[in-house]
DNA sequence: CTATAAATAGAAATCATTTCTATTTACATT
DNA sequence: AATGTAAATAGAAATGATTTCTATTTATAG
């Protein structure tokens, strides 16, 4: 936690008790969460906080490399907790139970080279979206 | 257009003017196109189509690899025409003219067999979003 | 030519996300 | 510890892309 209270000093933003409570809900929890879904478990913790004040912390953790966003195929956004951030890495989400993980190893490098040449373009940004089951989902076959 | 109402008729839809009409847009243009330039592009062309219509002509034709789906970081959603659509490829997107470019190489077995060794996982899907600048593009550096 | 399943239009609904504004709060600086 | 100020927040409302629904039309198999 402090780690991450660190970091949110580093840019400046204000230690609120709404930044701290979503910081510890992700803290809680190695999967990743919905904006909704967020809301609901502060209420249960009796902390009310509106929608959009979790849209913009959400935001800005983003933005901070505390959380990282996750653009779900079904169009909705989520987001999950960042261990390492200051590591090029990719994330693996389970589609049984929305376990992420994070993969440290990208050689996108390759890839990268390869369309510069190819295309004689310029990358500049990249995002590899990886998903299957995790190590327990794919032991039980049916949730 | 022949190779492509091919894949219509196997996937058993019917040829309709509409559906044409979007393909033959798709065949002029390299680059993406959102459902709602579809539509006002068809309407210059006097085919007024409902832009409910687009969207499941566009999600069939996706269907039938002939799009590939779009989504941009704004969350909206768009299409692009898949040349070899029978090919592992992924796409190159222009963050200035928005133009598509299929790139046939993907090392991801690599780091897919990484992560299934690591995590102890199954990989089930992955989708790798590239974007620059292409060739034109970053050769003028103002739009 | 006809039957019928598929395709379509248009209106309306949905719903996640964003915007706006008045109020409150964290915290740097006294 | 008190205070001033910019940042943070709530809540209502707006936004706008996408989807749903239903009545009507159309492509095409036989």
């Amino acid at each position: 936690m402090e780690k991450y209270l660190a970091v949110l000093k580093e840019y400046h933003f204000k230690i609120t008790p709404r930044r701290k409570a979503v910081l510890e809900l992700f803290l809680r929890q190695k999967r990743y969460l919905g904006p909704y879904e967020i809301k609901q478990m502060l209420g249960k913790a009796s902390l009310e906080v509106g929608l959009p004040s979790i849209y913009r912390i959400l935001e800005e953790l983003e933005g901070a490399g505390i959380l990282i966003k996750i653009e779900h195929s079904s169009r909705r956004l989520y987001y999950s907790l960042c261990r390492k951030p200051h590591i090029d890495h990719h994330h693996f989400v389970c589609s049984k139970c929305n376990r992420v993980e994070e993969v440290e190893f990208c050689n996108f490098s390759e890839i990268s080279s390869f369309i510069e040449e190819k295309l004689n373009a310029k990358v500049q940004h990249h995002s590899l979206r990886i998903e299957g089951l995790c190590s327990q989902c794919r032991r039980k076959k049916s949730l």
